[in-house]
DNA sequence: CCCCGAAACCTCCAAGTGGAGATTTTCGTC
DNA sequence: GACGAAAATCTCCACTTGGAGGTTTCGGGG
């Protein structure tokens, strides 16, 4: 039982005290990622609007009030579905980066992969849109949160690397334009219909990680 | 009237034969932009989800059908009000520009200030989401056109300027990274709260700039 | 196997939504 | 000023939404 009251599958098992329930059913996990992975379905077809708790329920097979034991709410559901997809992408890049294991490297290839995926793409774009307005809820601490992260690894990586020597203020500048650019790149990429476009999403994001590792000063 | 059955203020007064209506009413263009001015203020407030046709109405003090005459969906509203900003956003910056009249300097501009307003970059935002899962939507309709128009010319200024001579495609890369870290800049910074976050946007995307014209073979 | 109680899920409800068709307002013409 | 008709707006309606409280399911313990 996590704090927020919602089901997760890492708690552990709740004691009671005397008879009753020693921690969730067996299949709560499942079902809990079966929503996750309905969410995303829903969401990538039908859009933010269209993605309702009653429109995943039914995607999943049970009552849109059945979702809420797992979820206070639709936003909190469609943060974890982000959430869930972000550490697999990390796990999954850094899986296939090998002896390459710089962030640049890393980004562009996170980057290539989640345009792969439309819906999550929009559904981060989404979550953006509203966290902008209000950073101070779920979606928007998740956000927040995230970009810190992300910004603070790759600065220490650029700082240890390529940008060894230049100013922080540089090298955190040229963290928040990395994961800018990603975000931007993606949505243009995407709108543009994906490969056959005006935007080569690839080449465009090699190019500006090309401009900070030559720039004057930089580690060759 | 124009070609979708709402009403614009640039139309021509529709000429019909005999008795009957030669225009719109004396209100019309006022009362549309009531309109847009109240959406983008319950955007603001609201977000995306709390943006009703209803809840314009109310904050114009129409009902939400009485908006239909003026645009047939709440899309359609929105992308009107995104799209008189962004005219708006040009012309200002272009005023202001005086003598330094180049794209960079332009984008540069437009960017702090578009922040300025979250209200805005939150519509944008969603609008982008709903347009990267939907290009052929009226979102991604409108968003698809702007963005190629906005990389086209600012590519003309760039291989005319300081890429002068560059290939074609890094001209073009170029320019997709501009508006691509503009969008996500400003993002990270109003999820940051603005001025005293970790995201400082001015120097962020000066950097940007710096790196393109100090690349080697760009012209001084 | 039975009991118990929390986990999981459901139905009903009130509130909110956009659309259809009815009603009111405006204004050009005579 | 009267008339007519389109512009502008309204009310009513059916449908959708999330929440509250009720019901069913599951599994630990005896």
């Amino acid at each position: 039982m996590s704090s927020d009251g919602s089901v997760t599958g890492d708690d552990e098992a709740v004691r009671t005290a005397g008879r009753g329930r020693r921690g969730p059913y067996a299949k709560s996990e499942s079902r809990r990622e079966e929503i996750l992975d309905r969410a995303i379905e829903v969401f990538a077809e039908r859009g933010v609007d269209g993605t309702s708790m009653r429109a995943i329920g039914e995607a999943v097979g049970v009552s849109h009030a059945a979702l809420k034991h797992y979820f206070p709410s639709r936003e909190a559901l469609l943060v974890e579905v982000l959430r869930r997809r972000e550490a697999r992408l990390v796990e999954d890049v850094t899986a296939r980066a090998g002896d390459d294991f710089t962030s640049l490297r890393l980004l562009a290839d996170a980057t290539v992969r989640n345009a792969a995926e439309p819906g999550f793409v929009a559904l981060h774009t989404a979550m953006l849109a509203t966290g902008v307005l209000d950073p101070d809820g779920e979606a928007g601490e998740h956000l927040v949160a995230r970009y810190r992260e992300a910004r603070g690894r790759i600065a220490d990586d650029l700082a240890t690397g390529v940008m060894a020597g230049r100013p922080i203020t540089e090298v955190a500048d040229v963290a928040a334009l990395l994961l800018a650019a990603s975000d931007g790149l993606q949505a243009q990429w995407l709108l543009e219909g994906g490969t056959n476009g005006d935007v080569d999403l690839v080449r465009s994001y090699g190019l500006l990680i090309d401009l900070i590792g030559t720039r004057r000063g930089a580690q060759g």
